[in-house]
DNA sequence: TTTTATACATAGAAGTTCGAGGTAATTGCG
DNA sequence: CGCAATTACCTCGAACTTCTATGTATAAAA
């Protein structure tokens, strides 16, 4: 009966990190740990999946390098569809937040208003 | 394979609706779509299935009252209990909402910073 | 050498929301 | 009056998302 914790807009997240570099699966899943201060621990099982349905959809290209360390790695680009896209995802998560917070607002108890 | 706009966070919405006056289920969608600017349109095949998850839970209490029109309503009040969820669930959000834009912002272009 | 971290991947369980359907009363319109 | 639209409740199953669990394999650390 646990609930879980779902990440949410996991794409927006995605795209968002690629905008600046590419970077490969395991290195999203730590920056998104990073940058959110701990908020964000995606899960294997729902980044993988995701980073594939992007590469079909057309908004990633995948190419594999060689890490120093020997260890091969698949780096994500974001194409210009995926620029789009995050563009798109991005207005879509502001517009959200933003009704969320009128909500939450027109709620409030008043006190200081 | 149209992507279906999610309200997410249906509880949060709910409860905080219901901090301010007890309403009923028709009432709630009316005033969603109202206080968020038409972004949110809750559908009847959410709501009354969370409205009675949250009744489960002990964290709304219903009554029945005849309405001006003759209409039978079935009413939703917040209970302590709501109250705690609610304060849990905004808290969650805003958590939430600050990572995501901590996140988008962390992958801003540069231009001016 | 055993554990931990890196790095990829998938299958199935669980949760959420919606679409579609149903019931029933009231209101407005021609 | 008859009929459509609105109000007001409800449920089921499809679709989607994320997580848990599990698996493979290599490299670094203990």
């Amino acid at each position: 009966m646990e609930k879980r914790k779902a990440i949410e807009h996991t794409g927006l997240l995605v795209l968002s990190l690629l905008s600046r570099e590419d970077m490969y699966g395991y290195q999203m899943i730590l920056e998104l740990e990073r940058r959110s201060d701990k908020t964000f621990s995606m899960k294997e099982g729902t980044l993988y999946p995701v980073l594939h349905s992007l590469e079909r959809q057309g908004a990633v290209e995948v190419y594999q390098q060689t890490a120093p360390t020997g260890r091969m790695r698949k780096y994500y680009h974001l194409t210009k569809k995926g620029e789009l896209l995050l563009k798109e995802e991005e207005k879509e998560w502001k517009t959200y937040a933003r009704a969320v917070n009128a909500v939450l607002e027109s709620c409030a108890v008043p006190g200081r208003a």
